[in-house]
DNA sequence: CGGAATCAGTGACTTTTATCACTCAGAACA
DNA sequence: TGTTCTGAGTGATAAAAGTCACTGATTCCG
């Protein structure tokens, strides 16, 4: 796909002004990402800004030992904050971002990123709410692993999923959750038979119904 | 006191320009906060960025049963993220910030951090470089509280605080740290004996030696 | 079709963490 | 000096989460 002014005047439907989605088109490159491609790994550099135009991306931390939690979600018009600074500061990435669903978005070189602060205040502006957000984000994570049990966990787990995806049926497998929330997968299990015995999702092979 | 240039270019050591030295200096305010005192509350609107001279400032996630969880400690030429975005964006703090120690502090008006980043390349660098830090902050606190337990947690939370407070023999009842962390009182108590049996710790009546 | 692979369910048990109930030591203070 | 308060230690027990071992069901594919 090509993209243009046009495009983007619709995607971002009057988010920023003329000049700046001119050299957004001008500058930044097009691309779709398949499900389950890997945006960036920990430890790669990240050479340039992912803006997201639709799908949704998963942003996971991973500790030495393999295992990895679930930190949030990046849907349309999102930002990667950490992908920011990153860049900003040349260092390497400390999580992975993977493709949910199809995505596309625009890469945008840092050094943009950077002069476009002080040319257009739109784009500062949007800068700074991409960090509030993704501080949110990081917080609210906090609070669900401090604070919450992990039947809590579950059920605020999968209704973010359902947000991500638009859909009530989630496909994923009890293995998967359990990889994200950084558990086994017996307990995941044991937690939704629970779940569903308190009336609040259906259990298929391979799917979840949320009610 | 009197906030001088000579006084924060000794401070600051080259970190920024003299230009911008004249600017702070002319429009931030000193302030010296004592120990236990509230530098914000979750709720509170912030008017100004904190940027901290000298002390320590704990930051922790309250959550809505009284609990809390301590995210990180600033210290010595830090300054708050969440601060900056809550200003930029007019938004309510989420966290809520404590002296953990006497601190000297400038409180900086956000009208010129904002206008700052666009003249001072040292000033955009420094604030990127914030959000860079507290990211890697509240990561390395989600990796604690996800991944390993609460006996290593209580260890690193024990370190994490002689390096802030500069000191190997730390003042601290064990019910403040079961505050700290988010558990009871004994379950702190118990796994401090286990440290102190395994010469990691030295326990007295309202001191912690770290050996 | 039939075997292999993947996904899910579950019992039995362990470890980790939380909670309750109480004792004891030292500090504080009148 | 004795009483009160705060901080700490600890046994008993419960709840939550993790682990092991196995079974059954469904899907996939040669």
């Amino acid at each position: 796909m090509n993209l243009t002014i046009d495009y983007l005047q619709k995607a971002l439907s009057g988010k920023f002004e003329l000049a700046l989605l001119d050299e957004l088109v001008r500058y930044s490159q097009f691309k779709q990402v398949p499900v389950g491609a890997y945006l960036i790994r920990p430890g790669e550099y990240i050479r340039s800004v992912p803006f997201i135009l639709n799908g949704s991306v998963k942003i996971m931390r991973p500790d030495k030992e393999g295992r990895e939690v679930l930190l949030y979600y990046l849907g349309e018009l999102d930002t990667c904050a950490m992908s920011l600074t990153c860049c900003l500061g040349s260092k390497q990435s400390e999580v992975t971002a993977i493709a949910e669903e199809e995505t596309e978005l625009i890469a945008i070189p840092v050094e943009k990123v950077d002069e476009w602060m002080c040319r257009f205040p739109t784009w500062k502006q949007f800068v700074f709410q991409t960090y509030q957000k993704r501080f949110d984000n990081l917080l609210a994570t906090i609070d669900e692993v401090v604070f919450h049990k992990l039947d809590e966990r579950l059920l605020t787990y999968l209704h973010k999923k359902t947000e991500s995806c638009q859909c009530r049926v989630l496909t994923v497998t009890h293995e998967e959750i359990a990889q994200e929330m950084a558990t086994s997968r017996e307990v995941i299990s044991r937690l939704l038979k629970q779940l569903e015995k308190n009336g609040q999702i259906q259990l298929m092979r391979n799917k979840i119904e949320i009610l």
